[in-house]
RNA sequence: GGAGGGGUGGCAGAGUGGUCGAAUGCACUGGUCUUGAAAACCAGCGUCGGUUCACGCCGACCGCGGGUUCGAAUCCCGCCCCCUCCGCCA
């Protein structure tokens, strides 16, 4: 949610800032309206209110003097019905401006490129060669398959399309992918791991923005205000909603480790082969509070945090900067990671680290208690995949592939591999 | 799933229809005292919204949502969560 009061006093602003993200412009100026209505409906409502106090205190002291209290009594059945029909009004209000609120997306920070969609994107920086093959390198649809590691067949066959299971060094590589990336976070870049439950109920979910706009892409359990989580940015933004924290404790640095369960309805004909768009995938995913101050300084040490599991594990990529209209709906800033992939000729997204600025923090009430004192203020909030598991090992795949079709096993995972160097075809 | 108990300010914990936004203690902040600190004493100390140039004033909030009443933390109904016991289960 933005501001309440930077939609009433820089409307224009914001409006004009919006339009950079391809949000419709009468939404801001219809707030307005809705915020003239609301605040009109409060000042007669507290009158009315305030109205009723004094009377029912005189009543209370009549009739402890013992003495007759029917005419403010009677009086008072005006002032009732009044509240009441004023309370409906009221009530529709205070509904019409937050629905609203909740469609409004994060304003950008002015560092973001503006632009209407991927084509706007800036290149921050390349890292690494993409690797030389003289054969032609596979894609890891094929490579998976063939080495018996990956099996889409017997995925879609179990559960769906989009499904797959991995078997026995597939398996183990995606394990070991895990347990290198959280004890990389944890050992050496200060975060806290955290399990946390897999499933949210529908607050969590306005909290980090999902809902109520993007609900068709997730699964929900029937009859229940239970969902599966998209990512662990939920669960784990939600530690602390509802929340005021001492400054003290900031910043805060969570890592989670958890599945991620996508509808993604309306996403087919994209991505269709291989494990690319799934259904459910692991992801590791940095989580920090920061200090308003500070937060956009977090945001290039959680984006350096990322890049530092593809460096160890000497795969090529680059950071971009995605652009006003690319961004996603509650960042204010985002970096994407994008892995050189052999197999399909192509950087593709493996990370995307963003700074949220109060902008969740407003939806899920996460505060702090500045240590000099005063009101709570709310916290920034940020996260990041570091990286996305399944995509890392797709990238494995096709980067370390060699022309016997085995897979070379990157020297900072082989520890986590039980030694294992190469990943062959299994007997 | 069944039975019982309970959700009150940062924490603990009073309050069962009328100056209760809420006693008291702890914690915290400022002050007095002290060479300094501790102790003691004094004072302050919830959140959100509206309004005001400001001091302030007003409204709402005692898990959440309804209801009864002139008036609800307190009574009634529904829901959520926690604890204890039983059942079940990994």
């Amino acid at each position: 949610m933005l501001a309440r009061e930077l939609l009433r006093e820089q409307n224009e602003r914001v409006q004009e800032l919006l339009e950079t993200r391809g949000t419709p412009s009468e939404l801001a100026t219809n707030w307005l309206t809705l915020d003239r209505n609301r605040r009109d409906l409060l000042a007669e409502i507290e009158a009315l209110r305030r109205r009723r106090n004094e009377a029912s205190k005189e009543i209370g002291q009549l009739k402890k003097a013992g003495e007759d209290a029917g005419a403010p009594i009677a009086a008072m059945a005006e002032i009732k019905s009044s509240i009441a029909k004023i309370e409906s009004s009221v009530s529709q209000a205070d509904a019409d401006l937050r629905e609203l609120e909740l469609q409004l997306p994060n304003l950008p920070h002015e560092s973001v490129p503006r632009g209407a969609d991927a084509t706007a994107n800036r290149l921050e920086r390349t890292i690494g060669e993409p690797p030389v093959f003289d054969f032609e390198p596979k894609a890891h649809w094929d490579l998976g398959p063939e080495l018996g590691i990956l099996d889409f067949e017997r995925g879609a066959k179990i559960a769906g399309a989009r499904f797959t299971a991995y078997f026995g060094l597939g398996a183990q590589l995606e394990r070991a992918l895990i347990n290198f990336m959280l004890d990389l976070h944890t050992a050496e870049h200060g975060y806290r791991e955290v399990l946390p439950p897999f499933i949210v109920n529908s607050n969590s979910l306005v909290g980090t923005a999902q809902l109520p706009k993007f609900g068709e892409d997730l699964f929900k359990l029937e009859g229940t205000d239970y969902y599966l989580i998209p990512t662990a940015e939920v669960p784990v933004t939600n530690v602390h909603r509802e929340e005021i924290l001492d400054e003290a404790v900031f910043p805060v640095r969570y890592v989670a480790c958890t599945p991620c369960f996508r509808a993604e309805a309306g996403s087919y004909g994209k991505d269709v082969r291989g494990l690319i768009r799934q259904h459910q995938f692991n992801k590791v995913e940095l989580v920090q509070l920061s200090l308003p101050d500070s937060s956009y300084e977090a945001l290039e040490e959680l984006t350096g945090h990322a890049e530092e599991v593809l460096k160890q594990l000497e795969l090529p990529y680059r950071v971009v900067c995605l652009s006003t209209g690319d961004m996603g709906f509650g960042a204010a800033k985002t970096y994407d990671l994008e892995v050189w992939l052999p197999g399909q000729n192509a950087y593709r997204e493996i990370s995307s680290c963003s700074n949220y600025e109060a902008f969740q923090a407003r939806r899920a009430s996460i505060r702090y208690r500045p240590s000099e004192g005063g009101k709570p203020r709310f916290a920034h909030t940020l996260n990041g995949s570091a990286l996305a598991v399944g995509r890392t090992l797709v990238a494995i795949l096709e980067n370390y592939q060699q022309e016997d079709g085995s897979v070379v096993v990157p020297e900072a995972l082989r520890s986590y591999m039980r030694g294992v160097e190469s990943i062959t075809v299994e007997t």
